[in-house]
DNA sequence: CCGTCGAGCTAAACCGAGTTAGCAACGACT
DNA sequence: AGTCGTTGCTAACTCGGTTTAGCTCGACGG
């Protein structure tokens, strides 16, 4: 049943040659060590013909690089955002020929301790520590790997370890461009603000866009109209937020959102109260959540490039000791649906 | 730096044994082997205090068993369901305190092949093939360790390998008696039907949850109100047919939807006209989605049990040989929210 | 006093590759 | 004829564990 593997051994012997002669040719170092073109052919017959696949883990054993990098993050399951980001590590190692471990700390510090020893132990060439919202954590230490920070910061700024981020100051700005730049002057923000401090716990996202936000309102002489901080960002957060908005007495203008969920609540809250987006209320947010293309109409937003932050940070493992370090902000790019109008002059 | 290893060899000689006895004592035969009680745990001590951990791919290379799972998948990133199926697979790899590989085929039959000899390359101690929407698939050859199908039916129905499947059937039939339970008796279908061929091409679960639709019905001696196949099943899909289906001249009744995505669509169609869920229209639909608990009314669903699905799985890779082949149907819970009303009679 | 037995441990082989040092054969050159 | 250099290959060691077969020593029996 269990028929056994062909080794390199069983090469060697089939073309006739020492197992070093078949390590040579089949590591494609058979012309630097002047193996013959009539004996390098026969090698390379007989391993296609034998199916020869070398065993890894006696590659491993040997070399030290498994060609196997680990991902760990603290929750995969939250969001299809997750995956893509998990898609962009898949493609970076796909690139380099490499696996992909894959765990999951469930914010547990222990957890990831366990799941870093198990990739070390299985000798893994570096470990990405990835976050699903962006925060502070502390930089594991005695790992003789290394190591990169996705979509998280180390809670030690002298930590020497490379950190890919999205650029959330730049998605704030954008954010306000896209409103300022179709003629809108009252902005009404849904998650955070109006101060610059005025955001949910823990949440460098937030406090990034807000920033961005901010300075970009500045820039053109103007302050949030209004600004509901939401402790938590989900549908229902926004829908209370901008039914109370609603209730204020506004009845038309920008409703710029912390992120796609509660721009969901956003819709919801608008559409209920019998007004329309994007006739009566503008609309963007953050995320491009896949929601964002099934709303209607369709929500402008600013992406958080997922894909490529696990892309990156892949690449940022690779890169010769020292020269990775540091901070990589990846742009996040404006999807243009049809959620923002012109405003009434 | 890069400081070496500790090793095997190093515990040794702290402790004054041969590598054998080092072996033994940590790998749990000391007492089989008759290691004395004081030796053990000397050795113990002494590999706790260099902080000794085994390499693994030399035990890989001697035992030929690597404590990883891989896990392959047609696409990662479609949905957070998949996030959900990966995060039973880790789950249920945890508890085996194995590691878990990820591969993402794109559906190329070429890739998925790379992706299976990368994995047994590095001697997978089992590997499963998932599909994130359910389909046939052949059943890749020559592969010399356990594999699973998940949420995929081999495309030659005497191949002989464990499958896991959400209980389609059984799903159908769920979603129906919750409409029947609050009196409905017109029930519109959208996205499949009302005949039993009339499903899009190649997607198993739309077969097999029309046919629990119209068995139940069919038990009740009803049949579909009416029904409209669409062949992508997103929300502008589910939009159009529910527009259809509302400029009939249906003012009241039971929407069924195939999809979450497809109920995202009859929502906004069916508010966009004026009318009310669940007061004029229950909707009822499939998955679970996210979305589902964020829309108003919450939307009443049957799931998917990706977390379950991917757990079970990895179960199956570790049953003996023999006893897992065949069928494991994986039941879908109905997730009561607020989309159905009482019908009025 | 010698043989036997079991307790307690170890030498050495092994897994399957990569890698280093060097050997044999041959022609060229002095 | 002897030395040298080159070509073409291989023996043997290495990685770090697991496993098998067997060694040593003291106690005990005859």
């Amino acid at each position: 049943m269990h028929q056994k593997r062909v080794t390199l051994a069983d090469v060697a012997k089939a073309a006739g040659v020492s197992r070093t002669t078949a390590s040579l040719v089949l590591s494609d170092r058979g012309d630097e060590l002047r193996i013959s073109e009539p004996v390098q052919h026969r090698v390379r017959q007989v391993a296609a013909e034998l199916a020869y696949r070398p065993n890894a883990a006696s590659q491993v054993l040997r070399t030290g690089l498994s060609r196997t990098f680990g991902f760990i993050s603290d929750t995969v399951a939250t969001s299809q955002l997750a995956g893509d980001m998990i898609k962009g590590a898949l493609e970076g190692a796909r690139r380099h020929d490499h696996m992909l471990f894959i765990g999951e700390s469930e914010g547990s510090e222990d957890e990831q301790a366990r799941l870093i020893q198990a990739m070390v132990d299985r000798q893994v060439d570096g470990i990405v520590i990835a976050s699903m919202f962006t925060r502070e954590r502390p930089v594991p230490g005695g790992v003789s790997r290394p190591l990169v920070f996705l979509n998280t910061v180390p809670a030690d700024a002298r930590a020497d370890i490379p950190v890919v981020v999205p650029d959330e100051i730049g998605a704030g700005r954008a954010a306000v461009r896209a409103l300022l730049d179709a003629g809108h002057r009252e902005v009404h923000l849904i998650g955070a603000g109006p101060a610059p401090d005025d955001v949910p716990p823990l949440t460098i996202a937030g406090q990034e866009r807000l920033d961005g936000i901010l300075q970009e309102l500045g820039k053109a002489g103007l302050k949030p109209a209004s600004a509901r901080v939401c402790n938590i960002w989900l549908p229902e957060d926004g829908w209370k937020a901008t039914t109370g908005l609603l209730q204020s007495g506004v009845t038309e203008g920008a409703v710029l959102c912390f992120n796609d969920r509660l721009a969901l609540g956003a819709y919801q809250a608008i559409q209920e109260a019998g007004f329309l987006v994007p006739q009566n209320f503008s609309v963007v947010s953050f995320d491009d959540h896949q929601l964002a293309g099934w709303l209607r109409p369709g929500l402008t937003t600013v992406a958080l490039p997922h894909y490529e932050l696990g892309r990156r940070a892949i690449e940022a493992l690779l890169a010769p000791a020292g020269t990775a370090a540091g901070f990589e902000r990846v742009p996040m790019p404006l999807r243009t649906r049809g959620s923002i109008a012109r405003a009434r002059i």
